[in-house]
DNA sequence: AAGGACGCCAACCGCGGCGCA
DNA sequence: TTGCGCCGCGGTTGGCGTCCT
């Protein structure tokens, strides 16, 4: 309906816009304003179409367009934005002063949307990817501290917190896998349905979840899985929704080489905050449910954890348009889950 | 030095929303 | 209520520059 028949206009020029055209384009706004864009062409002496010339004002022409690279501070808030508003750019872009959202969206399309990936993210979720080749290498890492505590003789303390790390680390990543479903009341505007499909799991889901787990953990057949400590503390545990900012205490086993991606020394560049208890949004988000939001300045930069670093592998598909595994026993089932763990 | 691959970004395309008659 | 015209938005494309072999 109501489709703008302009562009179908033969004889108007398309293509890069010339410097006199330019010209005559500034030169009529400044004096007229740009009025009705579709009437604007003919009375500025232009052989385009007003989209054309609409979006070559906004886009470079118009004054008060900031040009140039993208400080930290705009990546960060670009970051925050695009978690809760998903691709929305123009209500990205209005919270950037200066930046046009076709700047905004090629910044995130040729850098940040990489960068996350990298950091084994997945760009429309900001979360840590689901699909378990993604996972791989935190699996593996678990399964060599495993061989670690079993051959090597350690200190009494020290193999303690080591196997607490993985009791947590194999914790978080099912809570990575199910996170909790966001409150019904939320009006956070998700520009990506991955959000909602990936929140299907609810905290009680995971909990009785484990707890099935746990009465597994005695059967021969999936003995493996008694590695697994899954006690009611560490229950506990995911049923309290372990946040991100527990991830930075986690240790990856001395003999396990993560893999050299190149969002391994960006991962620094960004921040991990944690997501509290339900937050079903991005780890980049703020820390604090108090801070104003939008944000007017970046909180200050820390390091990622190097389990979530570990989490990806820029070299392995994106879960991006994948589901978390919908039944855990197929998951338990596979074979290599077997010998993962 | 040449040419192929890759990345960046300005510009285009097409759809949906909104206002108005 | 319906249809039309316009605008704005998000996705995509294509040209140019740079890097790599």
């Amino acid at each position: 309906m109501g489709r703008s028949p302009c562009c179908d206009e033969t004889g108007l020029k398309k293509g890069p816009w010339t410097p006199e055209e330019d010209q005559k384009l500034v030169k009529y706004i400044q004096k007229h304003g740009h009025g009705s864009w579709r009437a604007l062409p003919k009375l500025a002496g232009l052989n385009r179409c007003g989209k054309s010339c609409r979006l070559r004002w906004t886009n470079y022409l118009r004054p008060d367009i900031k040009r140039g690279k993208f400080s930290e501070e705009e990546e960060q808030t670009i970051l925050n934005l695009h978690s809760v508003l998903g691709n929305k750019w123009s209500a990205i872009a209005s919270h950037l002063p200066g930046r046009t959202d076709n700047e905004i969206k090629n910044f995130w399309n040729t850098h940040l949307k990489k960068k996350l990936i990298q950091m084994g993210f997945d760009p429309m979720t900001h979360r840590p990817r689901t699909d378990i080749f993604s996972s791989l290498p935190n699996l593996i890492a678990l399964a060599n501290l495993k061989e670690l505590i079993d051959h090597h003789s350690l200190e009494e303390h020290a193999l303690r917190l080591q196997t607490e790390a993985a009791q947590m680390a194999k914790l978080q990543y099912l809570q990575y896998l199910f996170p909790p479903q966001p409150p019904a009341s939320s009006n956070i505007v998700t520009g990506s349905n991955q959000i909602n499909n990936i929140g299907a799991f609810s905290d009680m889901e995971a909990f009785n979840l484990l707890n099935s787990l746990a009465s597994l953990k005695d059967s021969p057949s999936v003995s493996s899985l008694s590695q697994l400590d899954l006690s009611a503390s560490s229950l506990q545990g995911i049923n309290d929704s372990i946040p991100f900012s527990r991830l930075p205490d986690l240790q990856i086993p001395c003999n396990y080489q993560p893999p050299p991606t190149k969002g391994m020394a960006q991962a620094s560049e960004f921040t991990v905050f944690s997501q509290g208890g339900n937050s079903p949004i991005s780890p980049f988000q703020f820390a604090s449910s108090s801070t104003p939001f939008p944000p007017s300045v970046a909180p200050p930069v820390t390091q990622i954890s190097s389990m979530v670093n570990s989490l990806g592998d820029a070299s392995s598909p994106s879960s991006y348009g994948e589901e978390a595994p919908s039944v855990w026993h197929d998951l338990l089932e596979d074979p290599m889950f077997h010998d993962i763990a």
